[in-house]
DNA sequence: GATTGATCATGT
DNA sequence: ACATGATCAATC
């Protein structure tokens, strides 16, 4: 049968050496040619389709749990995250980590936490992200894969705890993004008006705005110098 | 120019 | 509704 030279998304890397192979191959491909393998259209902008990049890519790679609860890689237990670079080689935008559940987030400790389980273990693929480039015409990078320092893991946990605490104690719309060092926590939903089941400081149940952590660039970014130093 | 708060699309 | 994938764009 003719595909046209469009490729089949793989199935799931059989280990992390397989999926890290997988990525090295896609570095230095424009996204124009690895959406061109698969058969995958390249929109004009990323304004209607900022998970245009992070999904390409898990296709390309065979990651297996697409919009669930679970690791990319759920048998690797291993995160895909995309990261943006700038012109100046670092990441331009902050890297969405998970959403947070307002109302039990103060009984769950650091260590059994979403933060921490997703990060556990992280395969970054970097692609540029300059706007004046076309989609099409970004590049992707060399991939790394990471899992966190001792003091990487004890500087997000102060940032988590921090966080965490307040939210456990009904202030979560007193926390702003300018909070946490390296960790932070901003809106992540549909628009302003969106609202989540949150308690506040008496207790009481109220409608939230939903809101996640991410991880902020310069903290991304030492990541990147750490594993390609220059 | 960097950062925060707002927003977009899609799948379960 | 809420999870996934993030970037946009107003504001500092």
């Amino acid at each position: 049968m003719d595909l046209g030279g469009v490729a089949l998304r793989p199935g799931p890397p059989e280990s992390e050496s397989v999926l890290l192979a997988r990525a090295e191959e896609l570095s230095g491909l424009s996204l124009a040619r690895v959406a061109e393998r698969y058969g995958r259209a390249v929109p004009p902008d990323l304004r209607r389709a900022k998970g245009f990049v992070g999904s390409l890519l898990e296709h390309a790679l065979g990651a297996t749990a697409s919009s669930r609860a679970a690791p990319d890689f759920e048998a690797l237990g291993i995160e895909l995250k995309s990261l943006p670079i700038g012109k100046d080689g670092t990441p331009c935008e902050s890297t969405f980590v998970c959403t947070i559940d307002l109302v039990r987030i103060a009984d769950v400790e650091w260590q059994a936490s979403l933060v921490k389980r997703k990060l556990s273990r992280v395969l970054f693929v970097p692609v540029e992200g300059d706007r004046a480039l076309s989609v099409g015409a970004r590049r992707v990078g060399t991939p790394f894969v990471w899992s966190p320092s001792a003091e990487d893991e004890a500087a997000l946990r102060f940032d988590w705890e921090e966080l965490a605490g307040i939210i456990g104690r009904g202030d979560a719309e007193g926390i702003t993004g300018h909070l946490g060092r390296h960790l932070q926590v901003r809106p992540k939903a549909k628009d302003a008006s969106a609202r989540r089941r949150g308690v506040d400081a008496d207790g009481m149940p109220y409608a939230a705005l939903p809101r996640g952590f991410y991880l902020r660039a310069s903290f991304t970014g030492k990541l990147l110098l750490e594993h390609f130093p220059r």
